[in-house]
DNA sequence: CTCCAAACTTGACAGCGTCAAGATTGATCG
DNA sequence: CGATCAATCTTGACGCTGTCAAGTTTGGAG
């Protein structure tokens, strides 16, 4: 047991504080993550947490910013193996719905607008901007795009052809792992409805 | 200009919180909606809404459901004209798209997971149930799949082969409508990206 | 005219995010 | 070794929130 009293220096702080958030909110919701509560596990007191995040917005942030590290390496863990650009692409998008289904309250989180301060990142090579949530979303996207750009029936696409596409695929694949979190799905298997969907737009 | 003084019965005081409430949502989002500042604009005291609703919870409920009615009407308008099934399908996808766009904090509030509650309906005839965040949105679905049952390539398909399908349209049309609310298509309209699913889904 | 149940208000409480001010610490320098 | 300091963390306080209990007002029935 470690001293009850307050202890006023830690190390890595901010690491313990972004863990216990993540699974506070893994485990009971977002709405159910205050600083308080985060403090109290955390073994620090309520405002402790300002000192490294301007304010709850930005913890969620963070939050959010790690979700998409973590489903850019889940889909890319996915994906290992595979040789074949569309054998890849399927696998990768399977990736996609299977963390949303296994982080469904971090998926909600990444995604439900209630991250704040979107950045305006540069895209690519073309100086063109993308609107996204995070630095991290930003580079999953760009790992999607060139795993796109790798199918067969992706040759001799211009880059805003190749984005129209890369755009379809992702918003179908993302419409069934919301749908499926929000057991929206539950009469047929969400996995089902992916594999349609790459029958249909991946080859 | 009516009494300041407090008053104490009005008439259909449900449908002016509803109406006031769903003002507060569209225009600064779900995350502004107070109990007391609903009061103030509906003109009534901080807890006269305890009432009419269970708690907020329950009045985001009958918010989504409401939201759920909008939504099938504007996609039935949509479809209005059209007698090809095909062309009635893809017209109700663009509507869906077209009521995301025009009322985006509502869309969030409807399938961001904030919804509670959640009612298990029976949908169909076959004795099935469907997990559902409201009644409206039972009918919704109902009116969706007996669209996608008069594309041509549906004829012949047991129901679970067209449940499969309509879930398949439903959840990429969902994905565009998600991510076009958030700026997460920016560099491709959303029109765009839905007409390249339509035509790979619906014929 | 009286009375009552429904409709609505007011007072109060705990919990929340946030900020200002104070307490504690490990490190640095004489 | 002892003093000093900036970084780190705590405590106190404020206004806001959802919610409930108790009180007030009201239209209508008898």
């Amino acid at each position: 047991m470690a001293a009850a009293k307050p202890t006023y220096h830690h190390d890595n702080l901010e690491q313990k504080l972004l863990d216990a958030a993540a699974e506070i909110v893994a485990s009971q919701g977002v709405a159910a993550l205050s600083l308080r509560a985060l403090g109290e596990v955390a073994g620090v007191s309520r405002s402790a947490p300002y000192h490294y995040f301007a304010d709850k917005d930005a913890l969620l942030h963070s939050l959010g910013e790690r979700g998409f590290t973590l489903l850019a390496e889940a889909t890319e863990a996915a994906e290992a193996g595979h040789v074949d650009p569309v054998a890849r692409g399927r696998a990768g998008m399977r990736g996609y719905l299977r963390f949303a289904q296994a982080n469904p309250q971090l998926f909600r989180l990444m995604f439900a607008g209630v991250l704040p301060r979107r950045l305006s990142l540069p895209l690519g090579d073309a100086g063109s901007h993308y609107n996204f949530s995070s630095n991290a979303a930003a580079k999953a996207f760009a790992r999607m795009q060139s795993g796109v750009a790798a199918l067969p029936d992706s040759a001799g696409l211009d880059s805003q052809a190749l984005m129209l596409r890369t755009n379809t695929i992702w918003a179908a694949v993302h419409g069934v792992a919301i749908l499926a979190i929000d057991e929206n799905l539950k009469l047929v298997a969400p996995e089902l409805v992916i594999e349609a969907l790459l029958d249909r737009l991946i080859s």
